[in-house]
DNA sequence: GTAATATGTCAATATGGCTGACGTAATTTC
DNA sequence: GAAATTACGTCAGCCATATTGACATATTAC
């Protein structure tokens, strides 16, 4: 033990990647993500809706029509929670199911009225954070933000969320 | 509502404005998020912790000698869900409290040996993540993503963040 | 016709939030 | 020195969200 070298200074790394700037860099994330969270979190409960319901009605209003094990893949869950969650929002009228033309077996997802209208509810509010945050930040900053969030995904996923933030409903 | 014009084309915005900017941008946070927390989570689950466990261990580690209600106002949780986690902590070994000398109600938190290891453990893979992705984003990049995330913080908090970054313990 | 796929469901379990109420010790205030 | 406030904890109950494992039903593919 005694002739361990810490591992922070064995190599001449450049300053952003010092320790302590890793460590500020986990904690903005977690901080950032906690308040971006906050006020969906307050519009759904009194609905009695949770966190898992804004995500399954945003993936599904960002991609009308897609399947449930598509929707599996984006949220990493399994299918019994995501069941759950799904089952809720169809029986209250958020989200319709129609079978698919080429394969019968599938269910293809979209919001009703109700839905998209709850969803815009809830993306307004992180839609006005995000554009702040980037007004403020600026258009290079951005850019950074994207290109480190983007690196932070797991290696084999990120050709996946490239080629699904690109191929988005365009319609509105 | 026939007369209502969509307000992403209401300004002339610059393009990393616009509606399908937002969107990704809030993806991309899900997306960084959803694989940051994996690792960490699945090492937790064999010693019956959880991602809650996780945070407490992270902020007693960063500021040896912290107390309850500060850690409460980082970690935003009621007192009861924080009480469960911490005293889990104490019960296994892996947080010590002690009475605060000036003020004998508070009970400052630090990590035993066994908390360290734990926490290293952790945080390393947390680490190697961002420092793989500040790597291949660079100097520049890295200081977008910290400009936007802090950005997306409540207002009323960005200024405590910034002191709590900087008055983090120095020594390891 | 058999195998694989897409989806759903039942059951049990655990985690991690929440509210509300109450308790104790220590400190501060007047 | 009594009263109010603060720091912290705990009991009880509730809810949302995740898990594993097993089984069921269409439908499609070979």
């Amino acid at each position: 033990m005694a002739d361990v070298i810490s591992p922070a200074k064995l190599a001449p790394n450049p300053l952003f990647l010092r320790d302590e700037e890793l460590r500020q860099g986990i904690e903005l994330l977690f901080y950032a993500y906690r308040d971006f969270t906050g006020e969906p979190d307050a519009i759904l409960a009194k609905l009695g809706l949770g966190r898992a319901h804004h995500r399954a009605i945003y993936f599904v209003g960002r991609h009308a029509g897609i399947t449930v094990s598509e929707l599996l893949a984006i949220l990493k869950i399994t299918k019994q929670s995501l069941s759950r969650v799904l089952s809720q929002l169809v029986r209250e009228g958020y989200v319709h199911q129609r079978p698919g033309k080429r394969d019968r077996r599938q269910r293809l997802l979209e919001l009703t009225e109700k839905g998209k209208e709850l969803e815009r509810q809830l993306t307004r509010t992180q839609r006005e954070r995000i554009a702040r945050a980037y007004r403020e930040a600026g258009a290079d900053a951005v850019a950074g933000y994207r290109k480190v969030l983007l690196g932070l995904v797991d290696e084999t996923e990120r050709r996946k969320i490239l080629t699904r933030l690109d191929t988005a409903t365009k319609a509105t």
